[in-house]
DNA sequence: TATAATGTTTGAAC
DNA sequence: AGTTCAAACATTAT
């Protein structure tokens, strides 16, 4: 559920309750006033990364998917709902995720231009924020919401093995070029991801992410948790060149 | 059945 | 006081 691509999917699935009313509220959250909500207006479906934002007209929800968030629409599981937001034309069912009613409008709290999926989407600003970074490694870099808004681990793998770069390579000492080669790539993936993702193929479409074995060479891949997020890296020390 | 995984925040420990 | 790290949260497939 959780990467950007698939926030993007599920906002274009509820924009049948875009402008609608709330009817009722339910659900086990804690964090939230409930009682905010019945009779406001949605004024929109937005995605940050993987932040899902659902706008009214002085606040709006903040809700992240974490690791097992998942969502219904017009649908219920068996665990109760951590929100559940009752329409008239409809309901939609929020699990495992967290919520967070935030005062104020998304456009005073967001920088757009960090989102990989966002029209606004500012490579260079990427460009520049990695610079400030030359001793990160690379997959902890990639993971980065501030800079890389809604890349993920799956992602992350598939680009570094696209750009043919070792997931340890020092931010810094990797080639101006390829960085850049780099940065498009995050953007070119994530709507790979996206449209794949929509088909239902996205599995079938991983060249790196929990693959054994090369297909570019048919050496093994290795795996490794890397950097200091130790997040699972799936590459391939032959055509993935170490930079340090 | 135990484990690990598309993730982030929090607060303790250093 | 700044950094690091484990814990917490929660679901599902292998």
């Amino acid at each position: 559920m959780p990467e950007g691509p698939s926030i993007v999917i599920l906002k274009e699935a509820v924009e049948l309750f875009s402008g609608k009313k709330v009817v009722s509220v339910s659900g086990n959250s804690k964090k939230i006033d409930l009682h905010r909500l019945p009779s406001q207006k949605v004024i929109a479906f937005r995605s940050w990364g993987k932040h899902f934002l659902i706008c009214f007209k002085d606040f709006f929800l903040k809700v992240h998917f974490l690791m097992f968030g998942s969502y219904l629409i017009n649908d219920r599981k068996p665990q109760d709902p951590r929100l559940s937001l009752v329409f008239k034309n409809g309901e939609l069912n929020l699990y495992s995720c967290s919520v967070n009613l935030l005062e104020g409008t998304a456009d005073e709290l967001y920088d757009w231009s960090t989102d990989v999926m966002n029209d606004a989407w500012d490579p260079k600003a990427a460009k520049k924020k990695l610079k400030e970074r030359p001793t990160a490694l690379i997959c902890d870099a990639l993971l980065e919401q501030d800079i890389f808004s809604g890349v993920g681990n799956i992602i992350k793998n598939e680009i570094l093995y696209r750009v043919k770069v070792h997931p340890e390579s020092a931010v810094g000492k990797i080639p101006a070029a390829k960085l850049s080669r780099l940065i498009k790539e995050a953007r070119i993936y994530s709507f790979e991801f996206l449209e794949w993702k929509k088909e239902y193929k996205l599995r079938e479409h991983w060249l790196a992410h929990t693959k054994k074995t090369c297909k570019r060479c048919d050496l093994p891949f290795t795996l490794k948790h890397t950097g200091s997020k130790k997040r699972r890296s799936f590459f391939c020390t032959n055509c993935q060149i170490l930079y340090n």
